[in-house]
DNA sequence: GCAGTCAAGCAGGACA
DNA sequence: TGTCCTGCTTGACTGC
């Protein structure tokens, strides 16, 4: 039983739903709550884009280009009427890197983390973000791993505590009807049952 | 670096 | 079929 819940525990692993997200749309710069069409037409646009660019989308404390500034104060100014920018997804190619870094190592050394980031066309900031969330939600997903496992340890303890407690209480009750047939019986006799 | 939190984005179900 | 609601995931931030 035990073994067997051991081999649940371990057997369980933290898997990424990343795997099965569509391709990442990308389009923070585009206003908040779009139409459902200006949204359609948008995320055309965005996939478009990657497909023809095959660059990553990047989040504006990056972008380095042009009309940036121009789009950055817009933001801003969206940002101060009380509207919210539009947050980045990574593109599953990220997202699978990251992974398998995070495979190899939990932990990022700078050097690593510059690294990522170039290859990923990131900045350094959002790779060590990623790790860091990465590793939270490890850490939860194991914590809550370990409370199923100890809640069924849990639960088998107190039946196995139940069964022994209904044996005790056999045995007991044995012992007590053989005391009163032993009571039953004259004493003469006794020597003979006993040889 | 971690825990806690926020908020965007998305998927799926309910409903008119 | 489109819209709304809800719950979940995940990128980012803050405070310690």
């Amino acid at each position: 039983m035990e073994e067997n819940m051991c081999k649940i525990g371990l057997g369980l692993r933290i898997a990424s739903c990343h795997q099965e997200m569509p391709p990442a749309k990308l389009h923070f710069l585009f206003p908040p709550c779009m139409k459902e069409e200006e949204k359609k037409e948008n995320d055309q646009k965005v996939l478009f884009k990657k497909e023809n660019t095959e660059t990553t989308v990047q989040p504006k404390k990056n972008d380095k280009h042009k009309n940036d500034k121009e789009e950055e104060e817009e933001e801003e100014e969206e940002e101060e009427k009380g509207g919210t920018r539009k947050k980045l997804r990574l593109t599953k190619e990220q997202s699978s890197f990251l992974e398998e870094s995070f495979r190899a190592n939990k932990m990022l050394t700078l050097v690593q983390k510059h690294e990522l980031a170039e290859k990923l066309h990131l900045l350094p900031r959002q790779v060590e973000i990623w790790f860091q969330n990465r590793r939270a939600r490890t850490k939860l997903k194991q914590t809550e791993t370990d409370r199923e496992f100890l809640k069924k340890w849990c639960e088998s303890l107190g039946e196995e505590n139940r069964r022994l407690r209904r044996e005790m209480q056999q045995l007991r009750f044995h012992a007590e009807v053989d005391k009163i047939k032993a009571m039953r019986v004259c004493p003469s006799c006794v020597k003979f049952m006993h040889g």
